[in-house]
DNA sequence: TTTCGAGTGTAACAACTGTTACACTTTAAA
DNA sequence: TTTAAAGTGTAACAGTTGTTACACTCGAAA
């Protein structure tokens, strides 16, 4: 298999890192899933590496009586749940569902642990995504674990300028920003427009902008 | 170096895998603490592996604000967020404070990955290790998007069930649990008064029963 | 341009949790 | 055994969020 013919997976997640992380006999498998269709559930064993090759999917964490909290939209390519494979408890955590048609490349553990020892360069991006993830879902626990929605938008808003700077914007609606934030939309709502009121940000459509640093950062409880 | 002699911290996580994870020239150097001193920050650069090799340690989040959420209490031998040495944006997420004196091991990253491919149960204990962390984060998380206190409880009941069997003890007093659920502990008695009056559990001492299996897992937000 | 649906703003009320305070119980040390 | 400290139970009230409902705006498609 030559560069140009390098299927877009082999691309992992980072598309400037496509070379020699698989060797020419990689073992592997690829299924196919619908839209809507489960690809995994909350509680299956995951005995395999799996990457996602093609479409996007949406991972949900299900509280036992049927209640979701979204979690994060995930696009190809890129792997899925991969420190999982090495866990002493090896079941996924999250309902892994298609929001496209999607396909989805396994490659068996022993597999991955060739990979792992022969690939400097697969162990590397492996090493690197899994610590990303661990600080994504640090974040997140820092985020939920504020208490006032009000703290949540600041949170959220102090962490958004410092990436995009002042103003920014904001790609989610208000529905959408409420599921992130695990609360109400209403009442998200009503906390956005008590700070407007305040004179701590400014809303226009998607674009935030804050007014009054000092306000805001008081509302991180 | 041989067998005998090696000092605990060599016995990383598992005291059973103690052989072959370092060779002998290993390049370390060990920092010691007193009791309440900051290990770390929120923010620190994390640039190389640290492993607690004696005493104990807290990680706690902190929010701006000063609030705090306990994580978790982390006794030796263990490493220190080894995931964030491998991250983009590697620093550290949590404080960790000592609770006891403590003494942590170095190593630098470059010799890490020198470990890394060159020892296969360095990596396996590694990766197994990172990838339990996951499991841990994702499982707070869950908690945490739990909304009411009593469907907290409930989660957490249910998994010291499938842990321990039924009836099960928690090592944590009120206060401690509360702060666990990143809640007010008087509204956490409230909540248990309220389960014990409606015949769902019941708690003597530290031992907590299951008695209608059915109405706890209604709390389930 | 019209129209429909998605998205947003808002209000009234219910439900839940936090705060503060204090009495009581248990534990461990003197 | 006594005593102080830690832990627990509980109440009253304040504050925040959820629920439900509905009007309004905006934009894309017909």
């Amino acid at each position: 298999m030559n560069k140009a013919t390098d299927p877009e997976w082999k691309k992992f997640s980072n598309p400037n890192d496509q070379e020699n992380l698989f060797p020419e006999d990689l073992k592997y498998s690829i299924k196919a899933y619908k839209k809507f269709d489960y690809i995994f559930r909350q509680g299956d064993l995951c005995d395999a590496l799996y990457i996602l090759i093609s479409g996007s999917v949406k991972t949900e964490m299900v509280t036992e009586n049927g209640n979701l909290l979204g979690i994060e939209i995930i696009t190809a390519p890129r792997p899925l749940a991969p420190a999982f494979l090495f866990s002493d408890n090896n079941h996924f955590p999250v309902d892994v569902t298609g929001i496209q048609d999607v396909e989805v490349l396994r490659i068996p553990k022993d597999e991955v642990m060739r990979l792992m020892t022969t690939q400097p360069d697969f162990m590397q991006q492996f090493l690197s995504h899994n610590a990303n993830r661990t600080q994504f879902l640090t974040n997140r626990l820092q985020l939920l674990s504020i208490k006032t929605i009000k703290g949540k938008i600041a949170y959220f808003i102090i962490e958004q300028v410092n990436l995009q700077g002042n103003p920014f914007i904001i790609n989610r609606n208000q529905t959408e920003l409420a599921g992130f934030f695990g609360v109400a939309r209403p009442s998200l709502a009503r906390s956005l427009s008590e700070m407007i009121a305040d004179g701590i940000i400014e809303v226009n459509r998607k674009e935030y902008k804050i007014l009054d640093s000092k306000k805001l950062k008081e509302l991180l409880v």
